[in-house]
Order: structure tokens, then C-alpha cells, then sequence
DNA sequence: TTTTGCGGTTGACATGGATCAAGCTAATTC
DNA sequence: GAATTAGCTTGATCCATGTCAACCGCAAAA
């Protein structure tokens, strides 16, 4: 192999790596930012790591000292209970940041686990609060982030308190459906990364209930399942469901 | 009236308004601040509002300009779905933070009212924003307390998701006790200020099944309840509750 | 003081989702 | 390619909580 060929590569790899190279810089962290102010972002987002299916990005009560961007692949978060009882607190695709529940104690308060090959960028919190502290525009996004993340928090809240077994599946395709047309995959046509029992724990229901709604969403032409293929045949009707089924 | 007496009053009350005065600083935004910065984030905070019982400090959809510390009261924040249903996302008291939301869309996404007399400071969020620049423990700690947030927030979920109305109610009692303990008040004693649907729309209940919980408890001993004057007789026991009733 | 009404309690009954159980499907391992 | 297994589907039954309804009690209004 002859050397330059060896030097393009690295070279390649070394702006992949880069959030100004980024395909999700519009989703992600850098978002608003200059190109000036992208590359000192570049700096601190240096390290990349790759996270084989089913592994650990970190657990419950390991030390917190940086915030994931996910590059690619998908995540669920859990919490656990003393008494054995967990619950997954969400799932989390490409673009989106991980960790932000650590800053309160320094510590983590829930499981990161890949459930695909996955890859993220550490950005090491002090050195994101420092660059925050001169970039404004960064600040500022960050705020927001860390804002939304009580917001769609708030939204599972409303779906487990008030919702039955129907509209919060309904809710949870739709929202899926949502993130990854924001992402520029088809909003009608995806594949589940999670069991009917991981779906289940997050939306507070029990494996056989999941499986029985999208069992009658397909009876009533709403979706095609095959296992993890889910194809979206009507949108509004799903739409339908969460407002109307009130009780 | 001698003028001097009027003049002690009024300097008193300016100090009151003061971060560097107010009793709750060790629980509030100016935590772990130095005197010197604590006088910045007093020009900051000076401006007091009065709300009464019943009335909305702010209301899903309005403007975010500020967010609020409360300084004396107790309020409920609730989001509602377009089909009129709505649900309870927390209950909040003297030196917690509201309007958080707020950042990520520059506008409320929920309802705070005041479940009694309250007194709040506004804090301006871009001014809040400089002086997060230049006063790093003010940085530090406001990201902890927008983190401390999303924390409290999986527990709901939690809660949610996972607990029986039994357990939710005592995590609901137990969480109540420990923040009175916090601000010094007793960890046994006090009125609720919210009315059992509140209770029970923030634990996904309904007020009946919250009235036979608490009637339950008081039968087996863990509570006395009269209409909103709680006692709690023995704190282990709710624990225990929570942690061996698992299904 | 009496009246009014909201919030709370309690009972009887209904039901959505949990539980238990069996069988199926499609990966993964051998 | 067969065997194994994790994940999924479906049916039968059960139970916690919701629903509906009556009544109680305290606080505000008259």
C-alpha cells in the first residue's frame, strides 16, 4: 500500500471524526454554531468510542464526567429499583445526548445500553461547561437541550398517567416515526431496535399488552407488523386514536 | 409615624428581597455562591411578585422570559392534551425553581398555579444566562438543578410505570416529608395543599382510589389522616411498602 | 344560625390490563 | 441443516383500579 494512500485514510478518519463534518451538526450539539466557533467544538469532542450491541455505555452510580452524542446506533436507558424492578426511561437515536441526568450528583442515574452497534462521541463535561462559558450561542443551545429533555420528560409523564394501553403505543410509533423522519429515514417504515418487552417497561405495560395493540393496530389496517418491521399504513388514524380514545 | 421608622422599613424589606438575605439560600439558585457573587445575583433577582390562591403564575403557551424561585408558598405545575385531558407534573415549594420548561421552546409548556398565597422571585433567564458566564458556580450549579429536574423526573416515570397505588402514594408521602425536613419543618406533620384529585392526577390515580389508600393506611397504623392534616406515624413501614410490594 | 357546596369517604360493580399458559417464529448455535 | 432458544402471539382467567353513586363534613356564604 503505498504511503500517501495510508495518510488519506487517517486523514479522512481524523475530519470524520470532527463535528464540522458532522452529517448531524443540525441535530446535535453544534447546532446555531459558527464554523469558528464549530471548530473549537471540534477540539473537545475529540474521543469516539464504538459500542457493540447489548454493551454498556455506563451504568447506575458510575462516576459522571462526560455527555455522549450518539454518531450512530440507539440506546435505551434504564433505571433500576432496590427490589429488582427497572424501567427503561427512553430510547435514544442518532444526534441525541446521553448522560445529562449525571450532572445533578456527578454520578450516573440510569443505564446507557447499546441495543445496536453503536458509536458516540465523549464530550468531557467540564471542558463543555468552560467552552459554554465563551460561546454563547452554545450556552444557550445547551439550555435548551437540557430543557427539553424535562419537556419530553413531562410528555411520558402525561402518557403513563392518563393514557390507556392503545394510545401510548400509538404515541410511542408516532413518535418514533417523527425522530426518524428528522433524520431523513422514512416516516412510515422502520425498524424496531427494542423487544415488546423493553417497549413494554417504557410505556408501563406488560409485554403480552404491547403485543395485543399491535396486534389489533394491524386487525384495524393502522400498521403492518412482522416482528420488528413496523410499516405505518395510516398516520391520522393513529392520530385519531390518542385524542379520541379519551375515557 | 416618625420618619425613621418608615425608612427602617422599607431598607428591611429591600434586604428581604435579597438572595444574600433570604433564609433559603442554602436550598435555592445562590448555593455554594461566595458573599461578593451573591451580591451580583441579588441585582439580578430583585424583582418580587405576589400570587394569590388559585391564581396561574404562568400558563402554557405564554412567553418565556424569566424563571421563578419560590420564596414563600406552594404551587402545582399541569400540562394539558388537546382532547381536555390533563395531568399534574409536580408540586413545587419555598426555594424550588419553576418555569425550567420554559427554555427549550422559549415559551411555558405548562400551567403553575398556586395551591396557596405565594410569593415568587423572577429571574430573568438571559440575565440569569450572562451571570452563568462569569460566576462558574452559578454555572455549575444551575446545570445540576436543570439535571436535578430530568432526575426527578424518571422517578415519576418510575413511579408511573412501575408502582401500585399503594407504593405511589407512599413514595408520594415520603417524598413530601423529606423535603419539609429540608426546609426544617417536621418530617411527620403537615397539610397538603392540594386536594385528593391533585394528589391523584399527579400519581395517575383517581381521587377515590388515592381516599382508600390513605383510608388503608390510617387502618394499618402508617398515617393519621384528617381531611389535609397528615401525620405520618411510622416512616420505616411506608418504606417497607414500597420495597416488598412488588408484584 | 342555617344553607350551600366542594372536597372527601365509602360501597357496589365494571373493566382494562396483568397473569398464567401454550404454542409459534425466526434468529443463533451447534 | 438441525437443534436450541429468545422473542412474539394468542387464549383464558384474575384482580387492581376505574366508574358510578350515595352520603358525610367542614367551610364559606347568606
Amino acid at each position: 500500500m503505498p504511503p500517501n494512500t495510508a495518510a488519506k485514510e487517517i486523514s479522512l478518519k481524523v475530519i470524520k471524526t470532527a463535528c464540522s463534518n458532522c452529517n448531524l451538526r443540525e441535530l446535535c450539539l453544534p447546532l446555531g454554531l459558527s464554523d469558528e466557533e464549530m471548530h473549537r467544538l471540534d477540539d473537545l469532542v475529540s474521543t469516539r468510542k464504538r459500542i457493540k450491541r447489548g454493551d454498556y455505555l455506563y451504568r447506575a452510580g458510575q462516576e459522571f464526567d462526560s455527555i455522549y452524542a450518539i454518531r450512530s446506533g440507539f440506546f435505551k436507558t434504564d433505571v433500576l429499583l432496590e427490589d429488582g424492578r427497572d424501567q427503561v426511561t427512553g430510547f435514544q437515536m442518532a444526534g441525541e445526548l446521553l448522560g445529562l441526568d449525571g450532572i445533578s450528583a456527578e454520578r450516573h442515574t440510569c443505564n446507557a445500553i447499546a441495543l445496536e452497534d453503536s458509536e458516540v462521541c465523549a464530550i468531557p463535561f467540564p471542558r463543555l461547561q468552560s467552552l459554554s462559558r465563551e460561546i454563547v450561542t452554545l450556552q444557550h443551545h445547551f439550555h435548551k437541550v437540557m430543557s427539553r429533555e424535562i419537556v419530553r420528560d413531562h410528555g411520558v409523564m402525561m402518557l403513563l398517567g392518563t393514557m390507556r394501553a392503545e394510545e401510548r403505543l400509538a404515541a410511542f410509533l408516532l413518535n418514533l416515526s417523527q425522530r426518524f423522519t428528522a433524520r431523513g429515514f422514512s416516516p412510515a417504515e422502520f425498524y424496531l431496535r427494542m423487544t415488546r418487552e423493553e417497549i413494554g417497561s417504557y410505556l408501563g405495560l406488560k409485554l403480552e399488552t404491547v403485543s395485543r395493540a399491535f396486534s389489533r393496530f394491524q386487525e384495524e389496517g393502522l400498521i403492518a407488523v412482522q416482528q420488528k418491521h413496523i410499516r405505518i399504513l395510516d398516520i391520522p388514524g393513529l392520530k385519531r386514536l390518542m385524542t379520541h380514545h379519551a375515557p
